[in-house]
DNA sequence: AGCACGCCGACT
DNA sequence: GTCGGCGTGCTC
């Protein structure tokens, strides 16, 4: 009798389908159903692809086990998300059946007790207001293209209106019995948008993203499922909720470098929605005031449209953005004769410009809120002898110690952590002192220049959970909080009433990295920081840029909140050097324990990239391979990091080259791991 | 990924 | 002698 089976996707690093034997002889197994799987001596969950009838035992090299079980409570995934999933899969060349299980729930349906609660917070209602002309023309462009696949690039500047165009194209999707999915780069940290939802739409929301139990997460997927709720608000990885009728999908700061996944499935929420909306036939909305190069190469060839949001909403003015030159600051300071003085005759930390304290004195008198963002956390950068110059080096990582605290030296990338000593390790003399500064030391010397004034702290330090940021935005909003500290972290999307005055403590963080894409980011974050300051008063806002190269690029286009003059000069750059979204990247890691293997696996590696691009020429002649070379952070957690570059013109000829490369890894020595990156944004 | 097999050092 | 360290290899 002739076996009816299936290819299952199994959840192990397998890149080859298995086939099984579909026992189940009433219903028969169907694709997008969850099984379990004999594997080995265990037991691990698949996913049902397709049927392969004609296999059967006797010809067969391998012994057909059977599907052992249908996993309760998981149902088939439908059709559209099957074949996403599927694109997921080969585009990131992960196994597939690792990724499946993200499409389900941690636990069983029925919980103990309803958390809904919690997870959501109670707001009043709020009624839709109406649109402005400007606002309603992209809302009526974006409409046209209901029922049809259609990206849309919706570019305003911080404070334009842009999620009232979501939340009005959302109530029409609902209106057609469709649900709705919105990603945000952390939601953790976007309360604040996530309210305006639920007001908006109450209980028509369900959210998922990292920070909730398996319990809330169980329960708000099965919401979507169940379309208890209809609109999704969450992370990247709320892509993975099955929908089955989905009408629209919007990427709110579709910019944002958080969308990009940095281990496992290196996979890019924003360009992953844009396909989850090519198979569900919906419209996608990627909204950001400094989109990213590639959406808005995509933009202006007319790969998407571009919607153009008018500047900020009447009454609401750009802030008034100074520039600080602290070299000059620098130089004043060393002569008692130019040495600028300030209120009170006090001296000033060596971060703080006079300028800038000017206004916080300023602001705080008039009763109004101050920021100041700084990209780097702890105390000091790391610590130096000054006698000899020895740093503190981690022994896992080759980066240098991060100071907190005064006396705690601390990895950021393996969390090692030893005591500060003042005397040196090396030369024995006591010349160990902090080099550079972080949001804790900021903190520190606010709280002695402002004792009456209440400050807080916004790092990863501080805020190790949700509650804790919300916790934070309401003591903003009471205005418990006079000047507010941190990273980037409140850069995103937070909106204060009484926050007048934004200062960038260095913005030079980031301009020297080696990366492509440091213009970029710091253009990005510059914009970002600056959309905080003043959204409401009917005065602008005051923002401070300190920085030590006020003639780069990034600053003077920040200035001007220019983002097109900025795209215009580097998308010209971008283009001569073949970088994205011109030239197409892979990145592939190499990391081992050893130097020596790892470094001869990155070198057979390259080998083997230019034997296979001369082999193929007619396919493969345009594909640089770049390296190998030790990455720029050579070694983590005590594995070395080799890297190897692959630019491709296309992401079909990218696709295929890195794939071929990576199908077979018997060549791989023992003990090294090679590891491809698909569009990398992060080269680490 | 997990699990077993297999080959070496240090303990009763 | 054997207990167990983790390097290596396979899973329909």
């Amino acid at each position: 009798m002739p076996n009816r089976c299936v290819q299952v996707a199994v959840n192990a690093p397998i890149r080859d389908l298995l086939t099984y034997a579909d026992t189940f002889a009433e219903t028969p197994l169907v694709a997008g159903q969850s099984v379990k799987v004999p594997l080995g001596k265990r037991h691990v969950a698949g996913l049902v692809l397709n049927h392969e009838p004609n296999t059967s035992e006797v010809d067969s090299e391998f012994k057909i086990k059977a599907v052992q079980s249908i996993v309760e409570d998981r149902p088939p995934l439908p059709e559209q998300h099957l074949k996403w999933l599927n694109w997921l899969a080969s585009y990131y060349l992960h196994p597939l059946g690792q990724i499946a299980e993200a499409c389900f729930p941690p636990l069983k349906k029925k919980g103990r007790k309803n958390t809904q609660d919690q997870v959501l917070p109670d707001v009043a209602v709020s009624i839709a207001p109406t649109l402005s002309e400007g606002q309603a023309t992209c809302y009526q462009n974006i409409r046209k293209s209901f029922g049809r696949f259609e990206s849309h690039l919706l570019f305003g500047v911080t404070g334009s209106g842009k999620t009232e165009v979501y939340l009005h194209l959302i109530d029409d999707v609902l209106k057609s019995g469709k649900q709705a999915l919105v990603l945000v780069p952390e939601i953790s940290l976007t309360p604040q948008l996530v309210e305006r939802f639920q007001a908006r739409f109450p209980h028509q929301i369900a959210v998922l993203h990292s920070g909730l139990t398996d319990r809330e997460r169980t329960d708000q997927w099965w919401s979507i499922v169940d379309k208890k709720k209809q609109i999704l608000v969450g992370a990247r990885s709320a892509l993975f909720c099955p929908m089955d009728d989905l009408g629209i999908i919007i990427v709110d700061e579709e910019h944002d470098s958080s969308f990009k996944q940095d281990e496992k499935l290196k996979y890019h929420g924003r360009d992953s929605a844009i396909m989850m909306a090519r198979f569900h036939s919906c419209p996608i909305v990627l909204g950001s005031a400094t989109p990213s190069l590639e959406s808005w190469n995509n933009a202006i060839t007319g790969k998407f449209q571009l919607q153009r949001m008018p500047s900020r909403i009447a009454g609401r003015s750009l802030p008034d953005v100074h520039v600080v030159n602290m070299r000059d600051i620098r130089q004043a300071r060393k002569d008692p004769e130019t040495k600028p003085k300030v209120t009170g005759n006090i001296d000033l930390p060596f971060w703080l410009s006079e300028p800038l304290y000017e206004a916080l004195v300023a602001t705080l008198n008039r009763g109004d809120q101050a920021a100041l963002f700084l990209n780097r956390r702890g105390m000091a950068q790391t610590v130096q002898c000054i006698e000899c110059g020895y740093v503190h080096e981690c022994p896992n990582c080759s980066i240098s110690l991060t100071l907190h605290h005064h006396s705690e030296l601390h990895c950021h990338y393996c969390d090692y952590g030893m005591p500060k000593k003042d005397t040196c390790p090396s030369c024995k003399e006591p010349g160990i002192q902090a080099v550079g500064l972080g949001t804790e030391l900021v903190e520190n010397d606010i709280q002695i220049l402002f004792p009456e004034y209440k400050t807080a702290r916004a790092d990863r330090d501080e805020i190790t959970h949700r509650s804790h940021l919300e916790d934070l935005i309401h003591r903003m909003e009471n205005r418990q909080i006079d000047i507010l500290i941190g990273t980037q972290m409140i850069a995103k999307g937070l909106d204060f009433p009484h926050l007048n005055l934004v200062g960038l403590v260095m913005a030079d963080v980031g301009f020297n990295m080696p990366d492509f894409r440091a213009s970029e980011r710091s253009f990005q974050l510059l914009t970002q920081v600056s959309g905080r300051a003043g959204r409401h008063s009917e005065d602008p806002g005051q923002v401070y840029i300190q920085t030590y190269n006020p003639e780069h690029e990034s600053i003077r286009n920040a200035i001007k909140a220019d983002f097109e003059s900025f795209s215009l000069s580097e998308l010209k750059f971008r283009e001569e050097l073949n970088y994205p979204p011109f030239g197409r990247l892979a990145c592939f890691r190499i990391k081992g324990q050893h130097l020596d293997k790892t470094e001869q696996t990155a070198q057979t590696l390259v080998d083997r990239a230019y034997h296979l691009s001369q082999q193929y020429p007619q396919h493969y002649g345009g594909i640089q391979i770049l390296g190998p070379a030790p990455a720029p952070i050579s070694r983590i957690r005590g594995k070395f990091r080799f890297h190897m570059l692959v630019k491709a013109t296309g992401n079909s000829v990218l696709q295929k080259f890195c794939a071929q490369l990576i199908s077979n890894q018997k060549w791989v020595s023992s003990g090294t791991k090679v590891l491809v990156d698909i569009d990398p944004l992060n080269m680490l």
